[in-house]
DNA sequence: TCCATTTTGAGAGCTACTCTCATTTCGTGG
DNA sequence: CCACGAAATGAGAGTAGCTCTCAAAATGGA
């Protein structure tokens, strides 16, 4: 959904060419979501409005406008459904599909914690206790349901717009959020992986033993 | 969570007794609501705001939101919760925990479909169209979800706050909120029912055969 | 009928968000 | 190197959801 405007220019010489003009894009991208993160630091989420982080990334309000759709958004900003995906395709097609799926959660995670523990944790904990983030991250992750649909569509050979198929990926992806949830309630003090892997055990198999 | 005081008073005679300052609040209640539905046909959810809201259910905009805390709640307003749980508990005790599910679910449905099959149209459309909507049914699911934790916790001498609890819970929610938004999306042609039943099948058993 | 409590209305105020339009900044082709 | 077209930015006004406060009205019990 990203502009697409890579530039095309003939040259594979000049290489890092983005444009002055993406560049100071992505820059103002950066410091708006910078600024944020600091002021919710100091302040907490409802009490940082988007004047403050105007002024701290040095544009207007506008401009922050123009860039996150909603306040929201600045916290979360997905690019990784694309890329979970590529990830998906990648795996093999005669792998069972449990296993394509725990294959890539679990890459996933590790990317995107052990990359930035600060900010999963911030963006974690922000879930828990602002209604508005969370509301937007359960948004953000019905379209990464849309996407598991398209991947397990592909490699089952079924209607993406079946029921069963969208059930399957939004059960799923729900107690993928619920496991998020649960991580960021308890202090963070699981090792998230672990607990996906447990997560993903129970979707399979259902609860174990007991009344079922 | 919706005010539990029932009119205890002793005698059995006069039965209707929720003192006229009770019956006049609910009068209100469904004053507003019904306004906004109204409202919401004749010209889309967006376009109406509180103030018209107001005005067609003759209060003032401040009561509509000592009513309702968000717009969206208007349209929602899920007291099933309670319900839910008791039919839960009536369940009998060594009844497989899918069978109850299942047969809690159906109930459910069929109450609240084909009871005022008209509202249930709506509110999935608005869901499927507004994000607002979805994201307030979201969360609202998500507290059915703590909900169903508690009555797992009780019928399987689980902790309710367990990961394992909390993600079969967060599934099931997350499964048949996907089921609304399919049967919305398909014009309502479905037999919601049957949905539901395919539903919590896939949740069962996960995806029939094929590559799984 | 009068008093205490509850409910309501009016209004001010805040902030997220939208839209428009003028200004600035950048990339390019002459 | 400059000028021109396109894109990004800023400024400002406007809307609507939502909160808070306080005074007025309705209600139920004594």
């Amino acid at each position: 959904m990203t502009s697409m405007t890579a530039a095309r220019t003939t040259s594979p010489a000049d290489r890092p060419r983005l444009g002055l003009r993406e560049r100071k894009k992505i820059k103002t991208r950066e410091a708006i979501r910078t600024a944020t993160y600091a002021l919710i630091k100091e302040q907490g989420y409802d009490a940082t409005t988007i004047e403050q982080i105007a002024d701290r990334a040095e544009v207007s309000p506008s401009t922050v406008f123009r860039y996150f759709p909603a306040k929201e958004d600045i916290v979360l900003t997905d690019e990784s459904d694309p890329v979970l995906l590529e990830k998906l395709r990648a795996r093999p097609v005669d792998e069972p599909w449990p296993d394509t799926i725990r294959h890539v959660m679990r890459e996933a995670v590790r990317t995107g914690v052990e990359q930035d523990p600060e900010v999963a944790r911030l963006r974690t904990r922000l879930m828990v206790q602002v209604p508005a983030v969370r509301s937007r991250m359960m948004e953000s992750m019905s379209v990464t349901g849309r996407m598991l649909c398209t991947a397990i569509a592909e490699r089952t050979g079924r209607d993406p717009d079946s029921l069963e198929v969208r059930v399957y990926a939004m059960s799923l992806v729900g107690g993928l959020m619920e496991t998020s949830l649960y991580w960021a309630e308890n202090g963070h003090r699981d090792d998230f992986a672990a607990l996906v892997d447990r997560t993903l055990d129970i979707l399979q198999h259902g609860l174990p033993r007991e009344n079922r």
